[in-house]
DNA sequence: TATTCGATCCAT
DNA sequence: TGGATCGAATAC
């Protein structure tokens, strides 16, 4: 079993974990993603865009448990996004898995991604990684370290210089725009595009 | 039990 | 820019 550094990062130190993660390589299912791009989620409870800010419940336990372990949830009734669970068990900090570089499978990758228009496309994307890797909920609560679960993360063939890590603020998240918590390899193009959330028209008064 | 809404993707 | 689509979370 390989050596996960990351596993001993203390919850509280989820950003430098998600840091971490960037350049490591994740198989399930026949294809294997190089990650290129990650957010942070802290579970101290001072994060207003984390799952587990309001505690638990049915869809975030595992966010609770050990290190290691898949955060799997479903958004919009038709995607699913995946997250790595670190820091100490009980605290629920967790790193989205956001992007990716297939580098190997390709063949099956294109398959299970019809609508990408070129192969940096095939993965850029939260749930877009999950279909090229085939995973869905029942990959929940899983591991990717021991070799039990669907998906095994592995760590990069050459590590990611910390210079070339850059930051910014979170994806799609309604709450806490200021926090750079972000990340990815600079000038990848497998990287995921920006795009802030679009926040729908609440109800008039 | 009822209603609201999303850590997205795709075509327009 | 807007529509798809449904289960979990929250309101009632």
């Amino acid at each position: 079993m390989a050596n996960y550094p990351w596993l001993r990062i203390p919850a509280s130190a989820v950003d430098q974990a998600a840091r971490e993660l960037l350049g490591w390589q994740l198989t399930a299912n026949g294809v294997t993603v190089r990650v290129t791009e990650v957010e942070a989620y802290s579970g101290l409870g001072q994060d207003p865009a984390s799952h587990a800010h309001r505690g638990v419940t049915g869809r975030n336990e595992v966010m609770f448990g050990p290190a290691g372990m898949l955060y799997v949830y479903q958004i919009y009734g038709m995607h699913f996004c995946a997250n790595v669970v670190c820091g100490e068990a009980g605290v629920a900090s967790a790193v989205l898995l956001r992007a990716g570089e297939v580098v190997e499978g390709l063949d099956t990758a294109r398959a299970r991604r019809p609508a990408a228009k070129n192969d940096r496309d095939l993965a850029a994307g939260p749930a877009k990684l999950m279909q090229v890797l085939a995973l869905d909920r029942r990959a929940n609560g899983t591991s990717v370290v021991d070799g039990t679960g669907p998906a095994t993360l592995r760590p990069p063939p050459t590590p990611v210089p910390a210079g070339d890590i850059a930051a910014g603020p979170r994806v799609g998240v309604t709450a806490a725009h200021d926090v750079p918590w972000r990340f990815w390899i600079a000038g990848d193009p497998t990287v995921s595009a920006y795009r802030r959330h679009t926040a729908r028209p609440r109800n008039a008064k």
